[in-house]
DNA sequence: CGGGATTCTGCT
DNA sequence: AGCAGAATCCCG
């Protein structure tokens, strides 16, 4: 029997030996609520042998859960980035006007200070600061958009990828929450091993700064939708909660992405990641059944192509262009990529041109 | 939307 | 003098 232990999958997500005693095992379920705090077993129950080995504690992760106002993340102190950082989420919390310009990236206060990471590392990297639960899901709130400038939800990233492939990625996200209730995403950084021309296997990757902070080879993404919106309301009273999820993972080289790369390239089975990334993603869904429904038959999984991500990029230039000069250059930019303007951009053109006609005919009459 | 740099201003 | 925030500029 000792060598065959059989294991099972509790409620809360942690494994326990059937061979240990239930004692034992309530004692292992303390230990896993309660991480990183001091351990809270009564002395005397406690075997003398694991008093002796656990006298002055046991080493610390730093990876309890951490929350904030709108995401939730599990730090990585050895990395000086997060592990995994989920988010939820629906159409009214992405509504807002909260501006990323008055926010600024800083060592969240709630980490050691010898493993947090500073602006420092970054600057002059090569790498730019990559948020995991992004500043656009946090339109609604100031505190909670400047709560995820905090380093512990930053990762070194390529720029090209950040603000190209992933940005989009992102932006496809979002507009999930536009036709599925509930949106739950789970981001974080991957360090992949390659294999080289002798056919062995290394785990390789730079540091950055002072602070020796992991650059990711790969980036994950898990988006579990559900609750999808239907117009005739016809799903049936029996049909379970689960069957109405759907969830697609993938993984997104660290590195530039171009505009012919579909979504479904970089997709991997849930269990796929869960084996490289060493987690297990929604420990709370039932997986009685083979697998979820996959998110890309249930949508598209369609990134914005070249053209509509050019008119959004455009738009945004033009909404927030401050003299006539530079409205007309984003217009003119749009041109020469041989993108004809559609009626959202040249309505928004025509509003931003008078406006700033006036304000530039008014200062120069000024006595 | 995603990232930068620089300059000015106000405050201590 | 030095720091922090705001404003303005740039890029994909």
């Amino acid at each position: 029997m000792t060598g065959n232990v059989k294991f099972f999958r509790f409620v809360g997500g942690f494994v326990c030996g059937a061979a240990v005693t239930t004692g034992s095992c309530v004692a292992v379920m303390k230990l896993y609520k309660d991480e990183d705090t001091e351990d809270q077993r009564e002395p005397e129950k406690v075997p003398q042998a694991q008093q002796d080995i656990g006298r002055y504690g046991f080493p610390l992760t730093g990876a309890e859960i951490r929350y904030y106002a709108n995401h939730t993340l599990s730090y990585n102190q050895a990395m000086k980035t997060p592990r995994w950082v989920a988010e939820h989420l629906s159409h009214e919390k992405l509504l807002g006007k909260a501006d990323r310009k008055h926010c600024k990236f800083k060592p969240d206060p709630s980490i050691a200070e010898p493993f947090t990471a500073h602006n420092a590392d970054y600057l002059g990297s090569g790498w730019s600061r990559g948020h995991m639960a992004p500043a656009g899901d946090n339109k609604t709130s100031e505190q909670s958009m400047a709560e995820t400038f905090y380093l512990s939800n930053i990762v070194p990233q390529n720029y090209e990828n950040n603000a190209g492939y992933w940005n989009r990625l992102e932006m496809y996200c979002r507009d999930l929450a536009k036709r599925f209730d509930d949106v739950w995403v789970i981001s974080g950084p991957l360090v992949l091993s390659e294999e080289g021309a002798d056919g062995k296997k290394t785990v390789s990757y730079q540091v950055i700064g002072k602070d020796d902070v992991a650059v990711p080879t790969h980036l994950f993404k898990v988006i579990l939708v559900g609750k999808e919106q239907s117009a005739s309301g016809d799903l049936t009273n029996n049909q379970s909660a689960s069957k109405t999820l759907a969830l697609g993972a993938f993984v997104i080289p660290n590195q530039p992405i171009g505009f012919k790369r579909p979504l479904t390239d970089f997709q991997v089975s849930l269990s796929e990641l869960e084996k490289i990334s060493g987690l297990t993603f929604f420990p709370k869904v039932e997986r009685t059944t083979p697998s979820l429904p996959n998110l890309c038959d249930r949508d598209s999984c369609h990134l914005m192509d070249f053209k509509d991500f050019t008119l959004y990029l455009t738009a945004r230039k033009v909404g927030s262009a401050r003299t006539t000069v530079k409205l007309e250059k984003s217009m003119a930019e749009l041109k020469e990529q041989g993108i004809a303007p559609d009626d959202y951009i040249l309505k928004l053109y025509q509003e931003k041109k008078k406006e700033l006609e006036n304000k530039e005919h008014n200062l120069a009459h000024l006595p």
